[in-house]
DNA sequence: CGCAAAGGCACTAATGCCTTTGCGGTGCATTAGT
């Protein structure tokens, strides 16, 4: 049977789906031929059956890698609604016992069960990822991919490991799932877990119901204030994202005593607490929730009307993915971004210094004289387990340091003296730290410009709007028009690549007035002035 | 990086000014103790 009919009908027959969209299509046949996929698509667009309905009619589980023990619960339920056991599902966490976990790999391997739910810790284990391997998986999805970019690096170390957990399971089709990816994170997806040639489907990002705004404010005072006059003149429900948990609490606290009922919600209360409020959310119980970026993946609710910034997000790319929860049920909404210049500091902290060279040489000569477990290079080194993970991984970057049997670390052959191998792997934080920093002044951009938000916004992520946005407030005071007209077109087309004599190769995302925006490969963004551009002869064609 | 709280100082008492210090987000898994 045609592969085409027979996801179809798959769709239709077990998930009463009666049309995919060609996107969907486009991804789940790239997985039927054996192929692996990127997909960048807004949440709500459909991306879980991509996964869902190959897995349906390829022979053998589908492992779905997933970030949030809650997250993966309510996938879960809602495959069992569907109440047919093709779709049975089950995960493999440290909340189930051992028996309930060799249940599930026994199920899976007699193909009882086809979704079995794990975190990337899960995958790091040795013999659990043997045990997975042995029940035969047919089909990897790696929801909320873009989490290898964002977290990889500094806080869930494992999550960089999954390409080679992949290859470990004899790489079977590998989907990656987004709603969000600029660019480089895009690069680091693809990358990170050895995508080879994958068919890359990436849907419209602009949200048109969604209106976009910026006010920079000068002190907390005012910031609370303004947030406070919007509140009074908005429907609930909706989200204020705060930069610490403390600011959560006491701007929840002040809501309410100024008449706007308010929540806190972040990752420093009780989980039963957390539970709690998140599902009173979910239920129109809750009007205001002041939360930090705790409060995010998985929120599956669709009138919130609403999406509002007293802090100043690290990147588009978190910009996005936050106001994107904001009318997904198509009905108009909101997104104020009220800024300081101060807000930058904290996120710059956030974003971690360098390493130090001393700590490098001493993990590296450890390593050398592995193999060793993290527990023991730990005890060596008397680092800490978070800056272990995150030394490691530099060190195996520059090829100090590779992961062998059972977990324990060790130098490959022709690998880097300790003292060589720290400078390189300095060096390589260093340019991610660039990378990082150059985003989070692109975030300042996009609330500083007077241009068009929209237009700004997409080009981060190298799309291209032809007209203005016409849902944001530069477009709606007409000094969007202005900029746009100033700027009419420059020396490099829009998505041509140029080369910088110390830069790099780069590619032109946009023109805005008299500056051009372009992303560098090895430094990220950069903004630079058309007229010095020319007359120096800054750029040119590669 | 920037802010707030704490500490030091000056010196005739209760407050003000300067400097120093600490703190700041995201979650898994594992384990000790009830």
């Amino acid at each position: 049977m045609d592969v085409t009919v027979a996801l179809r009908s798959a769709a239709r027959e077990r998930f009463g789906w009666q049309e995919l969209r060609p996107e969907q299509e486009i991804a789940m046949r790239a997985l039927m031929a054996g192929r692996d996929a990127l997909v960048v698509a807004p949440t709500g667009g459909g991306k879980s059956a991509i996964y869902q309905v190959p897995g349906t009619l390829l022979d053998g589980p589908t492992i779905v890698i997933s970030p949030l023990l809650a997250l993966q619960a309510d996938q879960i339920a809602g495959l069992a609604r569907r109440d047919d056991e093709a779709l049975a599902a089950a995960r493999l966490s440290s909340a189930e016992s051992a028996s309930e976990q060799r249940e599930v790999l026994e199920e899976a391997s007699g193909g009882e069960v086809e979704y079995i739910f794990v975190t990337p810790e899960q995958l790091a284990d040795p013999r659990r990822l043997a045990a997975i391997r042995a029940a035969r998986p047919s089909l990897v999805a790696v929801d909320e991919a873009h989490c290898i970019s964002a977290w990889g690096y500094d806080f869930r170390p494992d999550y960089l490991q999954l390409g080679r957990a992949v290859a470990e399971l004899g790489h079977p089709p590998v989907v990656a799932l987004t709603a969000t990816a600029s660019p480089p994170v895009r690069e680091d997806i693809l990358d990170r877990l050895g995508l080879r040639d994958p068919e890359v489907v990436i849907t419209g990002l602009d949200r048109p119901n969604i209106f976009l705004e910026a006010v920079q404010c000068v002190d907390e005072e005012q910031r609370w204030q303004r947030l406070l006059d919007r509140l009074q003149q908005s429907t609930p429900p909706g989200i204020v994202y705060v930069s610490t948990r403390r600011a959560a609490e006491e701007l929840a606290e002040w809501l309410t005593g100024a008449g706007q009922p308010s929540t806190a919600y972040h990752g420093g209360m009780a989980l039963r607490e957390r539970r709690r409020r998140h599902r009173a959310f979910l239920a129109d119980e809750i009007p205001v929730m002041v939360a930090t970026s705790a409060f995010g993946m998985g929120i599956d609710k669709r009138n919130i009307r609403w999406v509002n910034h007293v802090a100043l997000p690290d990147s588009p790319d978190s910009y996005l993915q936050e106001i994107g929860r904001a009318g997904r049920d198509g009905e108009p909404a909101q997104a104020l971004l009220l800024f300081r210049t101060e807000d930058t500091g904290l996120r710059k902290f956030f974003t971690g210094g360098l390493p130090a060279h001393s700590e490098l040489v001493r993990l590296a000569a450890a390593v050398r004289s592995g193999p060793l477990s993290r527990a023991e290079l730990r005890e060596r080194t008397g680092l800490g387990p978070r800056k272990l993970g995150e030394l490691l991984v530099l060190l195996e970057e520059v090829g100090a340091a590779v992961p062998g049997r059972r977990g324990r670390w060790r130098a490959p052959a022709y690998a880097p003296e300790p003292d060589q191998a720290a400078h390189a792997a300095r060096a390589q934080a260093e340019r991610r730290q660039t990378v990082q920093r150059s985003r989070l002044e692109m975030m300042r951009n996009l609330a500083e410009t007077t241009a068009c938000r929209g237009q700004t916004l997409l080009a981060y992520f190298g799309e291209q709007l032809e007209h203005p946005c016409g849902h944001c407030d530069n477009c709606l005071s007409g000094a969007a028009r202005e900029v746009a007209d100033a700027g009419a077109g420059g020396p490099f087309p829009v998505h041509s690549r140029v080369s910088h004599a110390e830069w790099g190769d780069g590619t032109v995302l946009r023109y805005e007035g008299d500056h051009m925006t372009v992303l560098f490969d090895e430094v990220g963004y950069k903004t630079l002035s058309v007229p010095v551009v020319e007359e120096q002869e800054l750029l040119s064609l590669s």
